[in-house]
DNA sequence: GTGAAAGCGCTAACAC
DNA sequence: GTGTTAGCGCTTTCAC
């Protein structure tokens, strides 16, 4: 069976009390009794039982990150910046899927799981915010995303529809006339990703005074990289002619810049192309891909701060 | 504060065990009590503690992944097969990751966290077997990676050696002579997974009788995109020629790709150039990266049936 | 079919 | 500076 505090203290001549002592950095343990305990610990190689802990004392070191998906560049790179911060206080980062579906992101959320954490970063991607209200989350917890609405919770938004106007006008003054919005709404009312990006998109053509052809408006059944290839074979099959592309995903970009190589044309030269989300493999396309930065190192930090100032409220700071 | 299990046992007029039965489906409770404890539960938003169910029960439902770093393709997309096998059979895929500073903490304290988890998938790059061996790991676990030696823990490699001596072999075939091994190892006799390509990339010269110019092998200092790119631009710089790369990962391989344009290269004109682990993005890249299948799909199915099975014996299947 | 008792491993609060 | 007591919320066991 595993090695338990009291074994440690039984090895060492103590009290489990002095082994949690010198474990947690207490301050009122003598030097040498807390080598000894240290030397008992390494021996028995014994490790803290992090649900009893929790159980007892309603703080585990964890944050949760809670993504759609774990094989998406922007959520990875994400990840890892908020681990960055996140270790740096002295805690961990656990990531988890939902599956985007809202299934899945229920799921998620009602396994109980995020109970275990000190604190939790939900990206609500195909979520409604009320749903997860309903949840009774008890852990501090921010949410990430475009969606916007009444919320108790801390919010993180990024600027979806600033970002799509700003390509969009980018692409319009360089003489860009036909521009298919990949990825995008017809209808763009509602806060999701899609339908905000949209809006931007839109804005963009009447400030310029350009007409949209909805047709150049298509959506994509997934946001990955064959979605992104082949509905832009599909436009073309269908002999919609385009001069632009802008891709709502670095992601979906990368797989229209390999359909666009494989109906022969040019970037940039015959089709220009903008993405966003400012993946790190952008810098590295041949040729660059252009990209919106909805301002990611911002992001991070502004999520931290704010999931820093909940937990401190609640308690549960280290 | 939180609901518990106590609490909807009050509000439905029976003993929390009971409750508890009903959350676990056991079959000893009448339909009428499993629907009026139902209701309170849903009513109340309860949620089980899962810290308490482990401390009790000792399985959580949740297995961890533990990686080098969160924003690696390679990695994200293991994860991403990996929390699906997991997920069909009622499980959670947690993932965390080790990132670089293996040194600062005291391991034994810091990786008590996996002691949450039914099993334990822990991709061995840069750490040492002998580390984990001495971390006293209690749960089910399985290693993923190229370290071979001695261990207790089920190991799944994925063949470094075979897989690099075909990439190698494969542009000495198309007439290379000169081929740059992008984040080799001078020095092979380890076990690592830079060793082990390199060894594959020298078998290979061997089998074709040609001979290796040692400054074609190169280290990157770290296996990511800048890495790749810069390691590319030094090589050109220091006047080295070469007619093809095999880049040791597909991230080193897209950085130089970057690189080889920046040089006013042409791909595959001038350098041809393979990759190693097949990632999604290899497909869509223009033009198409050649790459190493290490078996990825198959490598996903043998951790889980290998994880499986150990938890079986352990007790601690669902 | 349901419930009472016990205890998983830890730490907060307080005694010494 | 160290130990004692109690109990976090759940499930195992066994009684009814």
């Amino acid at each position: 069976m595993a090695v338990r505090m009291s074994d440690v203290a039984r090895a060492a001549g103590v009290s489990p009390m002095t082994v949690s002592n010198v474990i947690n950095g207490h301050p009122n343990v003598r030097a040498e009794t807390r080598l000894r305990v240290l030397a008992c610990i390494a021996e028995l190689g014994y490790q803290v039982n992090l649900a009893a802990r929790y159980l007892r004392a309603g703080k585990t070191g964890a944050i949760g990150l809670v993504v759609p998906e774990l094989d998406r560049p922007y959520f990875g790179q994400l990840a890892s910046r908020l681990a960055d911060g996140v270790e740096r206080s002295g805690r961990h980062l656990m990531l988890e899927r939902t599956g985007a579906s809202r299934e899945g992101e229920l799921a998620a959320v009602s396994l109980g799981r995020l109970r275990m954490y000190d604190g939790v970063i939900v990206s609500v991607v195909g979520m409604n915010v009320s749903d997860l209200e309903q949840l009774s989350i008890t852990a501090p917890t921010v949410l990430v995303g475009e969606r916007a609405g009444p919320s108790s919770f801390d919010h993180v938004m990024m600027d979806s529809v600033g970002g799509a106007e700003v390509a969009t006008r980018h692409l319009l003054a360089t003489g860009a006339r036909r521009i298919v919005l990949l990825g995008g709404r017809h209808s763009h009312r509602g806060v999701d990703m899609q339908s905000l990006r949209t809006r931007g998109y839109r804005k963009a053509h009447e400030t310029a005074g350009a007409a949209v052809d909805e047709r150049l408006v298509v959506p994509v059944e997934s946001f990955d990289l064959p979605s992104g290839r082949e509905t832009i074979l599909q436009l073309a099959e269908a002999g919609v002619p385009f001069d632009a592309v802008f891709a709502l995903t670095d992601v979906i970009a990368m797989g229209a810049l390999r359909g666009l190589a494989d109906l022969g044309l040019d970037v940039p030269r015959d089709v220009q192309i903008v993405g966003f989300d400012d993946i790190a493999e952008c810098e590295y396309l041949v040729p660059r891909l252009t990209s919106v930065d909805p301002g990611n190192e911002a992001t991070a930090e502004t999520i931290l701060g704010l999931l820093e100032r909940r937990m401190v409220q609640k308690g549960v700071s280290i």
